[in-house]
DNA sequence: CAAGCGTGGAG
DNA sequence: TCTCCAAGCTT
């Protein structure tokens, strides 16, 4: 029964009522203009910036989901093309089964939904790549149904303004739903309009001000109603567990996809398995009249510089010398390229390893 | 359900 | 430099 979580009596006796209109104030006039809220955003606009929103920030989505609307303006046309060059338009904004999910939510769109991103939370949830947040997200914002939107933003700002905690609980809990559904304005015969608007609200004053790190307290519209602030600030009550990342799987999966996005051929998998396992200091990735076609997996053309396969582009090599800077010839390299190759992220045929046809 | 999954800007 | 972490989803 956490009705102290449930019912705060910090918003007694406005209620959240006197928030709404502030929170959607403040972000009547400090909204950042993103292309996926214009007026004339799309559905499938929405859908993708969603996506790609998934643990990326904004600012490294925009001059891709740009190229994404201009290529693709249609669910139709992804769907239309091989996994793979969903995978390469991708580029590096990392997870990239987010695309392979998201060109398999298009087919399914095309398949069972003519083509139009379907409206309701429950169909949305059932496309690849769609969970919870991503599903109310899409239906709030690109048709204005007034479903409760929860992301990471909105939780630490419910955590702070009315739970007076630092930060969410590390899972996402039960309790912090129900919150979060109580904290809804009601649906008038506005149609859900201020719904809708409390949801992109109170995500915006989170991604701007009540941020994770240092927040901008003077500039919250909400400050004398903060909860957190009333008890002093007080220090998270757990540690937030970071995010390990040298000597990954992670590392080495997105060092050898990075390879096959840069490749237009197949890569030889004894290529991708034994490019040596450091770049020699003072080494340049490539020789200053570029590769010449040495091809080689031990570095044996010289002990200052890493070897690559014959025909290797210019522009493929950085992402050969990310590749060549991990430790080669193990089981962990096999081990990612095979993880890679079973989530479909890879395709091996007769030439070697490339992206999904 | 905890763990795994990419990347690079900011503090 | 190094740590943190960002509009989550899946298994």
């Amino acid at each position: 029964m956490p009705r102290s979580l449930a019912s705060p009596p910090q918003l007694r006796p406005d209620g959240a009522a006197g928030l709404h209109g502030r929170v959607t104030a403040w972000y009547a006039s400090n909204a950042r203009d993103l292309p996926w809220r214009a007026p004339d955003r799309t559905p499938w606009g929405v859908m993708v910036s969603e996506f790609m929103l998934q643990q990326t920030p904004v600012v490294r989505v925009l001059p891709v989901w740009r190229e994404w609307m201009e290529r693709w303006p249609e669910p139709a046309g992804l769907a239309a093309e091989p996994a793979g060059e969903a995978l390469r338009a991708w580029g590096r904004l990392g997870y990239p089964r987010r695309a392979l999910r998201l060109h398999a939510a298009a087919q399914r769109i095309v398949e069972n939904h003519g083509g139009r991103v379907p409206a309701s939370h429950g169909d949305l949830l059932a496309l690849p790549g769609v969970g919870g947040y991503t599903a109310a997200a899409i239906s709030s914002f690109a048709f204005g149904n007034p479903e409760t939107v929860v992301d990471t933003n909105i939780r630490r700002v419910h955590a702070r303004l009315v739970g007076g905690s630092a930060l969410p609980e590390p899972a996402y809990t039960a309790a912090e739903a129900r919150r979060a559904a109580e904290l809804m304005p009601d649906p008038g015969p506005d149609g859900g309009a201020l719904a809708n608007a409390w949801n992109a609200a109170v995500m915006e004053l989170g991604a701007l001000v009540c941020t994770a790190r240092a927040p901008r307290c003077g500039e919250c519209p909400v400050l004398d109603a903060c909860a957190w602030v009333a008890a002093g600030r007080p220090e998270p009550h757990y540690v937030p567990k970071g995010q390990a990342w040298a000597g990954t799987d992670r590392q080495v999966r997105g060092a050898l996809m990075g390879v096959l996005r840069a490749s237009d051929d197949p890569v030889p998998r004894d290529a991708l398995l034994s490019v040596p396992g450091a770049v020699p200091a003072g080494g340049s990735p490539l020789p200053p009249g570029g590769p010449d076609g040495s091809a080689g997996r031990d570095g044996s053309t010289g002990p200052d510089r890493p070897s690559w396969p014959a025909g290797t582009s210019p522009e493929a090599a950085p992402a050969w010398a990310r590749l060549a800077e991990l430790p080669a010839g193990g089981e962990q390299r096999r081990r990612c390229l095979e993880g890679l190759l079973a989530d479909g992220l890879a395709h091996e045929g007769p030439a070697g390893v490339a992206l999904p046809h």
